[in-house]
DNA sequence: ACCTATGAGTTGTACATAACAACTGCCTCA
DNA sequence: TGAGGCAGTTGTTATGTACAACTCATAGGT
């Protein structure tokens, strides 16, 4: 039988779960320690500070997760939180120079196991994943917005 | 700036991370109760009987975790648990009917969302994610293997 | 100028998922 | 036949998350 679309997609997002221990960008830098929001949060802050709740709509996360993830950097060092001078309701989160050099870190090993998956492919495979994989997300995300 | 083959995989892979709620084939059933590890074993066993150990490999999960999630969806009445008679270390899991229609409940809207992914798409991108995600997939399942 | 409603963030609590360690019971093989 | 190894279970712990109830700051209407 001839893999129908679905069966791609099956095989692919099944493969994906499956393996989101293994793949999942918190543990591209052994030792370092940061969770899957924690890398998501520093690679989200590294183009630079925001506001909690909008690293909270960014992520996904409730405002109470936010608030104890922004806790837990500024625990470790990587973060500071300033309550914003025009708007004190705010809490303003900026990447310190440690967390600087950790989002660096992540996104630099992310990077090179990217580069090290798209080796092992042809180029044909390459030139449609570059188009496929973003319409696929556009898919997904325009169902996002629907759903709401 | 021209998107590199890492930015593709970047925006990509960040999105499906942030999505992971979403996109979980856990909630394509609202009301069911199955948790992402519960729907990928009922699909993995809808194929037919297996032995614990090998439904862990399978998941990634360790077997202590398996013990209780094969525990909890008995409870659920969606398998039953059985020794093994030629060999009583092992412990056969077997679909019961319940478990058979839960299953069935969960392949069905998983196959009709990606129907409604694809719906989104041009004939060219669906064509080069047919290519191009069973690649990746491959290239990602053979770094694990040579990291083990 | 006040009072009320709203919205950001925090804290208390509870829950789900998972791992690790220590154990039981069964099998294999030397 | 006994020693080691493997499947599975149970006790314990860690982690990530949400929800509810709270505080504090602001903005808007009267």
């Amino acid at each position: 039988m001839p893999a129908g679309p679905h069966d791609v997609l099956e095989l692919a997002i099944d493969g994906l779960f499956r393996r989101r221990g293994v793949l999942d960008p918190s543990r591209v830098v052994p030792g370092l320690g940061a969770s899957l929001s924690e890398s998501l949060a520093l690679g989200y802050l590294a183009a630079g500070p925001c506001v909690q709740h909008e690293l909270g709509s960014y992520l996904g996360l409730e405002k109470s997760t936010v608030s104890r993830l922004v806790a837990g950097m500024t625990e470790k060092g990587w973060v500071e939180r300033a309550r914003c001078p025009d708007n004190r309701r705010f809490q303003k989160v900026v990447l310190t120079a440690p967390g600087e050099r950790a989002a660096a870190q992540i996104a630099e090993a992310t990077k090179q196991r990217h580069e090290r998956w798209f080796a092992a492919l042809t180029e044909e495979e390459h030139k449609a994943l570059s188009i496929g994989l973003p319409a696929l997300l556009r898919a997904m995300a325009a169902e996002d917005d629907t759903a709401e």
